[in-house]
Parts: C-alpha cells; sequence; structure tokens
DNA sequence: GCGACTTTGTACGCGCGTTCACAAAGACCT
DNA sequence: AGGTCTTTGTGAACGCGCGTACAAAGTCGC
C-alpha cells in the first residue's frame, strides 16, 4: 500500500476550495474551443495568479506539459474526478420556499454530476405540487425518501427554527454532506461536513468594507482640510 | 488625529467574516431574553472556540467584563456599528430569475439595515411586474436607477454571459460593493469589493468531501481486510 | 542536432491566523 | 474589607497558506 497513489493526497483545503473556480473556466474554455492553455492564462480566467494555479495544480499531479501549457480537455477530466464529480451525488432539497424553489430550479447543478432526486416540505399546501419537474414530498417522509433514493448531500432551505432537526434526520440516514442556507450553525457528529451559504452573513461583509472605505475617505479629506 | 479611537482599526479580514455569525447569534439570545453571555456559551452557539471570539471581540474594542462575560444588548450593538448597520444601505437586484426573484422576496435582509430599493431585468416580460413590492425597472435605465436611488451594494443574479457588463455598469456610477450570484469571476478596479456566493462550487466541495471519505472507508475496510 | 526560449513544478521565506498559556480584573461570599 | 473564584484580554508559539525565485523540462527555429 506505500506505492499507492491515492496515499500522497492530503490536498489543502484552500486548493478544493478553488478547484471548482478552475473546473468552471476550463469548461468555459472548452466551449469556446481552446484545447490547450498556459497557467497564465488560465489564471487570469479564474482570478488567480498563475503560481498559486499551478501550486495548485500541483497537488493533484503533473497534467501540465513545460513550454506548452495545460490540455483543457484532459485537465478538467481530472479535477472532475479528482472532486469526484464522475460519480452520480443524489441531492435533496429540504424546504421549498423563495430560495427552494429557486435551488431546484437552478439548472446549474444538473448539468455537472449532481442530480436532485427529491423536494421535501412541511407545508401540506405545498407537499404533491410539482416543482421543476418533480413531486415535493412531505418532511415526514423523509427517512424513508432519503434512504430509498440514496441521497449523498442534503441541501436545506428551511427556516432556521427547524433546521438542526432537519440537520439531524439527515444524518441518523445516512447523510453526510449538509448545504446550509439557513441562517444559524448546524452541529453534527465528526465526519459530516457541512458547509454554509447565507445572503445576510455575505451583505454584512459588503457593508463592512463599505464603511470602511467611506471612512478613509472622509479622513483623507479631513486630512486634506487640516495639513493641505 | 494620534489620538483618533478608529486609528488603531486594521481588523483582520477573517475576524471581519465572523462578526455576522456573532451578532446572529447575539440576536438569537436577545430574543429568548438573556441579557448576559460569557464567551464560551457564545462561542458554542456560534459555532467556533471562546478563544477564537475573545480575540475577534478585544478586536473592536473591550466590551466585556471580566469575570462576568458580555452584556447582549450591548455587544450586539457595537457589532452592529463596526459593520455599518446603522447606516443605511440601499440595495438594488440586477437579474430577476429565480434566484433573483428569490433574493428580492428574501426577509433576512430587510431586518438588518438593507434596502432593496431596485430591481431590474432585461426581459420585457418582466419589466414593469411586480416583485416583493416593487416595480421591475429595465436594465436600460440602470444607471439613472442606481444614481437616483443612490445604490451602495449591487447583487447580480444573471447568466454569467451578462455579469461582467453588468458589474462594469454599476462600477461606472459609483457601486463599489458588488454580491455575485453568477458563476464566472468578475473583474473590477481596485477600491470595489466582489464577493462571489455560487451553489456549484459549494456542491463540488461537497463532493470532494464525500468522495474523500469514501475512499477513505474503502482504504481502510482493504487494510482490514489484508492484515486484520 | 543544438541553442534559445517558453512554461511548468518546487524549495524557501514571510505574513497571517489560530491555539495555548497566563496574567489582569472584576464580582461574589464571608 | 479581604480572599477566592470566575472570566476576559493578550503575549507567544505554532502551523498553514501565499508569493518569490529558480531549477527542470520540453518546444521551436535554424
Amino acid at each position: 500500500m506505500t506505492a499507492d497513489p491515492a496515499a500522497r493526497r492530503e490536498i489543502p483545503d484552500a486548493t478544493v476550495a478553488r478547484l471548482p473556480e478552475y473546473l468552471r473556466a476550463l469548461t468555459d474554455l472548452a466551449k469556446r474551443g481552446i484545447a490547450s492553455v498556459s497557467s497564465e492564462q488560465l489564471a487570469t480566467v479564474a482570478g488567480v495568479r498563475s503560481t498559486k494555479l499551478r501550486k495548485d495544480l500541483s497537488q493533484l499531479g503533473s497534467y501540465g506539459v513545460r513550454g506548452v501549457g495545460y490540455e483543457v480537455e484532459m485537465l478538467a477530466h481530472e479535477i472532475s474526478r479528482e472532486l469526484g464529480l464522475a460519480q452520480d451525488r443524489p441531492v435533496a432539497i429540504v424546504g421549498l420556499g423563495n430560495l427552494g424553489h429557486a435551488l431546484a430550479a437552478y439548472s446549474g447543478l444538473a448539468i455537472q454530476g449532481f442530480r436532485v432526486v427529491a423536494l421535501l416540505d412541511r407545508d401540506p399546501g405545498v407537499v404533491g405540487q410539482e416543482v421543476a419537474g418533480m413531486i415535493v414530498g412531505s418532511v415526514d417522509d423523509l427517512e424513508q425518501i432519503v434512504t430509498e433514493r440514496a441521497v449523498a448531500i442534503g441541501v436545506i432551505s428551511t427556516p432556521a427554527a427547524v433546521a438542526q432537526e432537519v440537520c439531524d434526520r439527515l444524518v441518523a440516514v445516512g447523510v453526510r454532506s449538509v448545504l446550509n442556507f439557513a441562517p444559524c450553525v448546524l452541529s453534527v457528529p465528526d465526519g459530516v461536513v457541512v458547509r454554509r451559504v447565507d445572503l445576510a452573513t455575505e451583505l454584512q461583509i459588503l457593508a463592512f468594507h463599505e464603511q470602511r472605505t467611506a471612512l478613509a475617505a472622509q479622513e483623507s479629506a479631513h486630512l486634506l482640510e487640516v495639513a493641505p
């Protein structure tokens, strides 16, 4: 097992977080008919420095050719494989409010190895309706549906008040990856990965920068006024 | 100006990114009628270590009382002020597809100092319609509307193909903070802050962890089989 | 075939963020 | 009022990730 090529794989989280962006950039290039790309070009499209890109890519092996660059198709395939997109990942969306609807209808996931296999909601007025070509199931049947359809990733777009409960039930039936859109932290046992996305958080971070630049501008204006 | 209390403020980005979470946790506690909280308790609710929380809070001053903890109301106010939530930040949402609709209807922002003042779309079938109590304007009038309504933050939920153009036009009329939901990187001049949120990226990161744990499980099973 | 050029891959150093350990400071009890 | 105890705030060490500099390797022109 010492020669196992998977053994040396200890890819840093920071790198993993950027791989999807590289993959997207490569897909773009492929769509435009570009077959080969240098790290400099690809880095520009992906919005990073070329050295960072090369270091990231070197983590998954030597797929570039010195003096030439990377073959777009091949590199995309390798990243895709590294991210585990070759396999089918059944996704369940719990909570069909405004956001849940939008997520269900989002075309971005179907095309990239993800398949929404279940939509669940608590509201009897929503259960049974068709959303994005799929019938909404009842959250009461969560355990049965998630198990039957071999859900690997749970997306929580419920109100915060019930998010933890939903999460617990998902984890109880084997879901180990959760994407949480509810504005709260979820506590999960070791081995379960939660990623959180929150609009309010993002806006507040932007607000801070707004405030910061506003203060800086005001201050420099004051300085100019005092000591021109 | 040497005594300016704002002068020592060089709050790390990592801290800023966590402040919204602390604020949310504090708001929760206040709603439950809790007036005082220790760093240990607050850290648990916010999902971080207490030392990290204390160091973060110390960046904005000494608002705790040794032997007691933090006063919920006061700390929330201070964080709120630090994030610049005291002031009103007019927000414009460009692109009223599924996601744009959901964002416009999202109640989470109205309550926390943000105000959606403009909805814009290109589709003539959508322009003029009422969404979330507001009439959708035409993206052709972007410059006029954004200027008139003093938009500070632009939210881009358009297709990727037009995201850069929309961004450029927003920046041209003074918007310095952009929240980008389109699956592409936006290039902006210095001084403009862009934050990106992408569902596909998040799912792919989760897929990686799924793959990783699956491989690890498989490997350990193999090891057991070979050398029990 | 050989030299010059391009581009990848990596070792080194630095800066930032997190964690640990402890001192400072105030509350509470007697 | 003094002692004990709780909890904050911070200095120091550690680890990680990023940027720089350079060596390795392959292509292209002649």
